[in-house]
DNA sequence: CTATAAGCTGACGTTGACGTGAGGTGCAAG
DNA sequence: CTTGCACCTCACGTCAACGTCAGCTTATAG
């Protein structure tokens, strides 16, 4: 498939495709015309950096941990890099439920105190 | 107290303190010599301030609410916008546990296949 | 053959939450 | 009274993940 129908089907914007191959994140084999060609398993790869990018991961971090998804095989260091990558995800995920039970104690205490408009 | 204390206190560099209060989301008195004075609550509102960032919300959006939190009142519209801001809190948190999961199955794929080094 | 839609390569622009450096002032200790 | 740390106000710098525009080429429908 071309970069266009892959935006479409991954969501996200042509630039970002060029952008990822750029950071060394999605390769693409070229037509004789010079234009960008990607096999179908190219979505969920591309829905995979959406989701370390939703996840506070840098495309140099995302680079770092591609060849674990490529290869299936890690080093000791690649393993280092998962677990700190997974420990810090953690740390961001309560962090957002803590705001989220801060928003929800505002919303709770001023939900019948109705204000002057 | 001052801004160096606060900034120790709560956890954030001095030059955030500063960067609130030009976004109007911190107030201050000055002394007579022009340095800026703090009550003990700043620290509280502050760590609010941070969780709200960590919560993907913007300076604006922050002081959008923060007449809720010292009034203890909402109108109509704000409580929207609060509710608002928790449905996305929640999309971001559900994003999160999704790729933690996708990290987790990454790493338990390649947890006992050892690469090369 | 010709529109025209889609793709290409630079390369500069954007945005938000600060970092950082310059150059000067305030304040408690000795 | 001076040392020295904390504080002050500009104001430019940063960084990442793209957005956007220019100018040109490729692919495809009619």
């Amino acid at each position: 498939m071309r970069i266009g129908e892959l935006a479409r089907e991954a969501g996200v914007s042509v630039r970002a495709l060029r952008y990822y191959e750029e950071q060394g994140l999605l390769g693409s084999t070229r037509t004789s015309g010079g234009q960008r060609e990607y096999p179908e398993t190219a979505v969920e790869r591309v829905r995979f950096f959406q989701s370390m990018y939703a996840a506070g991961l840098s495309s140099r971090r995302i680079a770092d941990i591609l060849p674990c998804m490529d290869t299936g095989t890690t080093t000791a260091q690649q393993r280092d890099m998962l677990a700190a990558d997974r420990a810090e995800l953690d740390r961001r995920i309560t962090e957002l439920i803590d705001a989220r039970e801060r928003l929800d104690g505002l919303i709770a205490a001023a939900a019948d105190r109705v204000g002057p408009s």
